[in-house]
DNA sequence: TTGAAAGCGCTAACAT
DNA sequence: ATGTTAGCGCTTTCAA
């Protein structure tokens, strides 16, 4: 592998008279610079990039945690990677798996090696977390209010108010709902939309489970829903992929969908276009994107401005 | 941020033997041990990766190259992600976008960031491809043979005729097929396995269409497949993900999968199994393990063994 | 405009 | 068993 070095035995310029050249700062006479030039082409040179990174303390990349594969996953990680690359970051994808885990990954802001951290789905504790926050800064799309956490979260109360309010004009007043297993703050949004609305339409019916997984999850709550005498007409299920799993098993048994059971996902993933059901879309794209600004803005002292957008009902075409 | 050099002036102990217990190489007295581990718990000491790298010329890092992001890329970057990190290996994940772009990510073979590169789909020629071979080693699935690339491609001939006849006895006799736009080997298996099935059943229909891109592909299809007045009564389509929109454009026109359309896609993939219809398995979980066990048997001068699988039909249940 | 020298944090050969 | 030293490849003062 060639080095500055190697270029400056090979053409008697000193290596900081190259690395001005390779690097664009600083003044060089246009005869070296040519004569660098064609030297650096002639010997195929490319610059360490490790060298680099130890010398300015930053690797340009980013870890993107997140506990287990689940099939959103790819598609966040395709905003989130999409976005950063156009920066000029790359992204190292780890399964935290469990508590350790994560802290170990964490470990790799401390040991220079990632520059930031988007926490897609968190282990440990955020103060836990947060003490992190002195190696490099950490986003997250999830709920949390942390001084050193950046966090876009989406408040789905007043959507899921909304669809609520809907779907009892439409004439639904038995409404199933299937909440995430991690009760987070979306998930105590949720519930709280549920208890008002409940409290101001006390004749509509409105039942919740949660379910732990994500494995099964879709497919024992319509097991659930088909062994119910009377189940909800309609159900409002807490991610697309439970949702498709959901649907899927009920048709398996031959109950139709929509007709026998409205089914509403939430996250407008591709999934709910390609099986064609209504879904909320909650803006994840977005909340990836505004997650890396964010990091980035720290990153550089710099202040790109976020992307603004509301979350909004999806109905199925 | 604590160094090693902190921790020798603080200790008093040389910067050697300091690494010698972090690192866990060579002697060290259990007196002198003790103090160390003291003052590195006090300090908070984390190793700095990057100096490491620099030194042993390794990041344990390694690229995993697609040119863009399909439903069915999450599914491996997972597979290929799992089985690196129960290595120590980190993933990077690079969307190639175009030829160039592609080029540029290789570099960072050069450029000692990667240790080693998986291409899940190529921009360049192998050739070209080929020749950053010498600054770290090369897997992919895709078909090709060439000496420094690894491939553990998988064979679609057998199968593919395999359920060719397997759909004649059940009494499909036209039968319609959707393959890659990329020309790749696997799609020149296929062709000829139908080139083949068809000589030996001549009375049988066989059709088949190329199709560019991968959204709205399956869509595409459908309408076609809707507006022919005689159209096939079983479907094999290249991908899962395009059998999922093929069936969902169809079902939105009350036509009945499989009553009246049997698509088996290929993959197995999730969304196989959550939309209930039959697929291939072509082993891309084993295929991102062993492409993934080749990478670190290069890079480790080890010989951990290949995992072998068959390909084989999965029957919707 | 250029070069010499120091140093980023770590490891390993060598010497003791 | 431990310390000294050199060096991985690069950038950036500082001095000329």
């Amino acid at each position: 592998m060639t080095t500055i070095y190697d270029l400056a035995k090979k053409t008697g310029i000193s290596k900081s008279t190259i690395s001005r050249v390779v690097s664009g700062n600083g003044y060089v006479s246009e005869e070296k610079r040519k004569i660098i030039l064609d030297a650096m082409h002639e010997m195929n040179y490319i610059p360490n990039q490790v060298a680099k990174n130890l010398r300015s303390k930053r690797t340009n990349t980013i870890g993107f945690l997140i506990n287990d594969y689940m099939p959103l996953v790819g598609e966040l990680i395709n905003s989130f990677t999409q976005i950063a690359s156009k920066y000029g970051y790359s992204v190292n994808l780890y399964f935290t798996k469990n508590s350790k885990k994560e802290l170990h990954t964490l470990d790799l802001l401390t040991s220079k090696r990632l520059d930031a951290v988007f926490i897609a789905l968190r282990l440990n504790s955020w103060d836990t977390i947060s003490s992190y926050a002195k190696f490099g800064p950490i986003a997250t799309w999830q709920r949390v209010e942390h001084p050193h956490i950046y966090s876009n979260y989406i408040d789905h109360y007043p959507i899921y108010y909304k669809i609520l309010e809907r779907l009892n004009n439409e004439g639904y007043d038995h409404v199933g709902h299937i909440l995430s297993p991690i009760r987070n703050g979306n998930t105590q949004a949720r519930i709280k939309a549920i208890e008002d609305f409940s409290q101001k339409y006390p004749d509509s019916i409105q039942t919740f489970d949660f379910y732990d997984g994500q494995n099964g999850v879709g497919h024992d709550a319509a097991e659930k829903w088909l062994k119910n005498s009377n189940p909800p007409k309609a159900m409002l299920i807490f991610t697309d992929y439970v949702a498709a799993d959901f649907i899927a098993t009920l048709r398996r048994h031959h109950v139709r969908v929509p007709e026998d059971c409205l089914v509403i996902g939430s996250d407008n993933s591709e999934i709910a276009s390609l099986m064609n059901f209504p879904t909320i879309d909650l803006c994840f794209r977005n909340q990836m994107h505004n997650g890396f600004i964010y990091l980035y803005n720290q990153l550089n002292d710099t202040h790109l401005p976020y992307e603004h957008e509301e979350p909004h009902f999806i109905e199925s075409y």
